[in-house]
DNA sequence: CGGCATCCTCGTTGATACTG
DNA sequence: CAGTATCAACGAGGATGCCG
């Protein structure tokens, strides 16, 4: 009745996409609508500009995210979330959702076994 | 109007758990009922008897799966998730048709990219 | 402002062998 | 069958410095 997870299968391709630290966080923010490339550093805590640019020229290879540059100086560089990017957040919300509701019960149990 | 994802955040300590190789990928193996150990090895293509028994064990600890060990030889063990756990596996679920709908077209978009 | 290049560390994962 | 133990490898991620 449920299919084994092979190797190739999408959710799969999908866990390794955003399985990492930074990317549905990244998302998560973009959601509201175009941010600049500092905005999206200050809202998302404690991510390195390292990380950031890898994640979204990740997202922008994705398909997931676009970039605009304006030709100003200083630079200005906007991010925003395709339409795909944009169907991708539905899922992830109720990933959210999930983790506020039952994430606390989740850690207590964990901090409770760990005494023992 | 959106929330910066400060450390702390219940969002960040769920992709803390579930960002890993295997653990989504198992809870969505046990959603269809208890299985033994051998049998979700099965199911999850390439999971080592190492990882297996890591990503079970902190699911357990956790409390999103029970571990129910009949005192027979050769042993028997089966897995199950709990309440909890099985709460997860809507999000899991929404991700993962997600991935059925859209993974496709994002590997091809990085496809076209790259050989640019 | 918005990057890129480099170095380095640590944690996750995998391979292999052994056990009650 | 269902683990445990050990070792090795790899890569994500962080720190730092420089640049258009």
């Amino acid at each position: 009745m449920w299919d084994p997870y092979v190797k190739d299968c999408p959710t799969r391709a999908l866990l390794d996409r955003i399985g990492d630290k930074w990317t549905v966080l990244v998302v998560g923010t973009l959601a509201g609508g175009p941010l600049r490339f500092s905005e999206i550093a200050r809202r998302v805590d404690g991510v390195s500009q390292k990380m950031l640019t890898q994640t979204l020229r990740a997202l922008e290879a994705d398909g997931l995210v676009v970039r605009t540059q304006y030709p100003q100086i200083p630079p200005r560089v906007e991010y925003e979330l395709t339409a795909v990017g944009h169907t991708l957040r539905d899922p992830l919300r109720a990933l959210e959702e999930w983790a506020k509701e039952y994430m606390p019960q989740v850690l207590e149990h964990r901090e409770a076994v760990a005494v023992r």
